[in-house]
DNA sequence: ATTCTATTTGACTAAATAGTAAACTAAAAC
DNA sequence: GTTTTAGTTTACTATTTAGTCAAATAGAAT
């Protein structure tokens, strides 16, 4: 079977890396070969073009980030505590983002999303097929604090869209604003929108 | 004086919709120019850059767009009203672009300062300066209505905070989904971030 | 009418970029 | 150890792109 390698995966994470530090349309495929450490001849043996590379890259992403979506929310957790432990999980996040690439960079979805929405629809399909799923966490949360009595949501879904469209915006603002205090917004904001009020939160 | 040019507004013109209806790295000086029917040396004459022209471009957009928003949140009108106006006019708005340009744009200054806030300091720096001012038309309605009882918001500046990165991620789904009805989401949105519940709303 | 000046034009350079193809190489399979 | 196959490299072409500049021009001011 010939000999083996591992440029695809050096190239997904150079161009992951390169769009969430950066843009999609601004890198090039000579900056993502340059990174990954690859020839150009080697990405087009792999890949037929950017679209292509950066719609594996993001499914490749999502792959490892869904288990740490598992675990924050547990359905074996009080649903309001998933709520709690989702907001410190995604600042604790940025953080490290921050950290290690100096700039806060906020949800690459959103942004990849938002920037390939009318040029690429392959691409923006995968966007939105990983956000559908994204968006399940929330609902599965809210349908079982709707059921818990703590809120009153009887349409889960409708909620979650809401919820959801919040944190996207705030993850929105902090990027635009490298501002990492914009998330410790973010928990107060999910629990309006829930109709829970300050003191309930607590007691929970 | 020498002759007279309205070539700096086409180019203005032709940038905004290129950025808007595409992104700010996929467009190029070339295709501006040709759309504005602008030759590449006048660009220069004008302006120095891209980030230069897009900066001045949002800048003027801004300003033929601040006093429809006036009117939408007109003081003289009943705090939630100015909400519910400023969320039909923005519908309005949304489906004229979408006729005319047969995409969901959604909000430019997201779309923009999510691309570029790694890349071009200055250009964020005025997205971030115009959401500052776009920000306060909540907050004097949220004030307003916080002073009448009709929402406990005893921070009127964290609350539009909140309204505002909701109504903006609201509007980069509306983009990315390519679709109108989550602009018909808002209102409800927003007003259970202001803890307004379904009946009152409608008492007001 | 002439002058003056703001603007326009087109032709140009240099660099960046996407994409190709054929020769080359490493290592797996036998 | 030979063959086969998967992957790599290099050098290349053709476009696109940003940015420059000197000459031309239109029209305002006088």
């Amino acid at each position: 079977m010939g000999r083996v390698s591992d440029a695809k995966e050096k190239l997904m994470k150079a161009v992951t890396e390169l769009i969430w530090t950066g843009s999609y349309g601004s890198t090039t495929i000579d900056q993502i070969c340059e990174r990954a450490g690859v020839k150009k001849g080697s990405f087009y043996y792999f890949f037929d073009s950017k679209a292509t590379l950066a719609g594996e890259a993001i499914e490749a992403a999502w792959e490892e980030y869904r288990p740490k979506l598992d675990k924050v929310f547990s359905p074996s957790l009080a649903p309001l505590d998933r709520i709690h432990r989702f907001c410190e999980f995604e600042y604790q996040e940025q953080c490290e983002l921050h950290r290690q690439f100096g700039h806060v960079l906020g949800c690459p979805l959103c942004t990849l999303g938002t920037e390939v929405s009318t040029q690429e629809d392959a691409l923006c399909r995968k966007v939105q097929a990983i956000m559908d799923q994204s968006r399940k966490y929330f609902e599965t949360t809210i349908r079982d604090a709707h059921a818990a009595g703590l809120v009153y949501a009887p349409d889960a879904a409708a909620k979650a869209r809401t919820v959801y469209a919040y944190s996207e915006g705030l993850m929105a603002q902090a990027r635009i604003r490298n501002d990492l205090q914009v998330f410790r917004e973010m928990e107060r904001g999910i629990l309006d929108l829930l109709g829970v009020k300050e003191r309930e939160a607590l007691a929970t």
